[in-house]
DNA sequence: CTGTTAGCGCTTTCAC
DNA sequence: GTGAAAGCGCTAACAG
């Protein structure tokens, strides 16, 4: 069933039915009978028209693509979640990405999206490399930055304050007597990771604690290196009282690692965790978290993309920093 | 940069550069010398084809679709990873489609992927109804139906055994002691509803314990309908001593009435939850759980979908049953 | 061994 | 008010 089906069983041109269809019959001052009998025959033998050839047709396919680290990562779930429901909202369809948080891999999946030749992307970046992602804006592709971006890069980004998260979590656990605070760390070099351990360390320096190499451990999101550094730091001399952590996995991980010592959180060590869960208030201890507007940012990244890719007149760099919250629980021990 | 272009640049014609740059060089017997010179410009102008209009010629996009109620569950965010994984090494790109776990919803996304000409079609239903899923079958779409599907119709599905998963875990609770045993369950109707629902009622029965209507309770596999139900089922005259969550979700809400309540697990009530998660272990107790094999239902349903989509001829029905298995933690109290 | 050409299904300019 | 025809970028049948 085409569009040339259509016309043959209406008698009609391609080219009216086509009109009709697009709601341009007014443009083109086709009868309201036409019209009517040619919505009539689309609804009953059910056409459909081929976006394929659509998107030939237009060099626009109504497609955004979305590349994220890790979408079983309950964080990019809900991202992914958000964007797919707004970019539908619009008329978009989304191809899904998971980078597996290698650089190789997401720059193989930018090329793939660049010959899928979707209209834009959204990217949570891998965050260690920027050029292939900036290649694509530079051919003209829309792009635009989620969660880890590249300071200083020409690449509109939409981002937490991480800053700001990591320094109140920090200040949250000295106003409550600690002073040996550990932070276990995402990936050096990424952008929400420096800026997350900024703030852990100026809040320490702002409240006159030094600043202990020791106690800034880790290289990734992951759970295990969540569980690897808490065994590693439990088994210091003189191990810290509390631990930041700069995701929602390696608290888990820190989680397993005390469980498997004998300790308890938050009798022996205190814990503030990166990224809200709904399973955050159910741990055994339930989890004080730095909760991020995950659905804010799926909003705006999905509505300044439609913007860019209709507008692309307007080359304005759009950076666009959102405040995060605290939710404090109960995995603070008050030791003053 | 188009392959006319490169045809251009190195003085052939676009026949001879499509016929190298899809491998089929030796098939039309292109001097080694030619092939090199195409492949090489091919490299340096960094040349990509246009998939759409690959696409279009060929009737046949390399896009699978999946569609989700919630992409947001980690349950479903970690089968859809490992499809994406799946599809991608078998050069396919993914359409991800959330029908929010309604029919309409779902009906409409089937038309769109319809519309976008994907070679197949992924789909945890809602579970409601076939119609339009098979309608496009017929239509000519391959379809894999993965968790939810409709027993008796001829739609291939790869499903985990929810009877046996369900039985054993209520085999469980009677062999601790319990013989009060609540069933939260999910959509009423939906058939992994009804074979968990199933498994109980004939656990139950096969040990002698009258089944009390008064305690199977629900209606989705929602936070919410846990809580409330977990609520409700509490202020019963005589409430449970055990409960069977038929959802992750479920018993996240499970936990919370429990914990609003002021009661303890498993000293007060003892659960076991469907779906295994990374949290699992982590719980205010560590909760017992019946694991799918997600990565199996995953990787089997890629791989039954290719093999429909480049079989048309055998029409086999596909039906595959995945043993779950029970991992026992801490959240049943033996009452003996 | 290589080129010419006919579409895939659609939108839109130009013509009447 | 409507239609004919060009062409989006690609593959493959046919021709040599």
């Amino acid at each position: 069933m085409t569009i040339h089906d259509l016309a043959n069983y209406l008698g009609l041109s391609i080219a009216t039915v086509s009109r009709v269809l697009n709601g341009k019959a007014k443009d083109y001052r086709i009868s309201d009978a036409t019209s009517r009998k040619v919505l009539d025959a689309a609804r009953q033998l059910n056409y459909r028209p081929n976006r394929i050839a659509r998107g030939l047709k237009l060099t626009r396919t109504e497609t955004l693509g979305l590349i994220v680290p890790d979408i079983a990562n309950p964080f990019f779930a809900s991202i992914a979640k958000n964007i797919e429901l707004e970019a539908r909202r619009h008329g978009y369809s989304l191809i899904l990405c998971d980078s597996l948080d290698e650089t190789e891999t997401e720059n193989e999946l930018l090329q793939l999206l660049w010959e899928r030749k979707v209209d834009g992307i959204i990217i949570a970046p891998v965050g260690y490399h920027y050029q292939n992602i900036l290649a694509l804006k530079n051919r003209g592709i829309p792009v635009m930055v989620i969660d880890r971006h590249f300071p200083g890069i020409a690449l509109p980004f939409i981002a937490s304050d991480n800053y700001t998260g990591a320094y109140s979590a920090v200040e949250y656990m000295i106003s409550q007597g600690h002073k040996r605070i550990a932070c276990i760390q995402g990936m050096p070099g990424v952008s929400v990771n420096i800026a997350r351990v900024k703030g852990y360390h100026d809040a320490l320096n702002d409240h006159h604690i030094a600043f202990d190499p020791k106690l800034l451990a880790g290289q990734d999101f992951g759970e295990k290196n969540g569980y690897i550094q808490t065994r590693l730091l439990m088994s210091n001399s003189s191990p810290p009282t509390a631990i930041l952590a700069l995701s929602n996995l390696i608290s888990l991980g820190v989680l397993r690692a005390i469980g498997e010592i004998g300790l308890g959180i938050p009798d022996d060590v205190s814990l503030v965790s990166f990224d809200e869960q709904p399973y955050s208030a159910f741990l055994s201890t339930p989890m004080t978290t730095i909760e991020q507007r995950k659905d804010e940012i799926a909003r705006l990244a999905v509505h300044s993309l439609l913007d860019l890719i209709n507008n692309p007149a307007e080359k304005r760099a759009m950076e666009m920093v959102l405040k995060p919250s605290m939710i404090i629980r109960k995995s603070v021990r008050n030791i003053l």
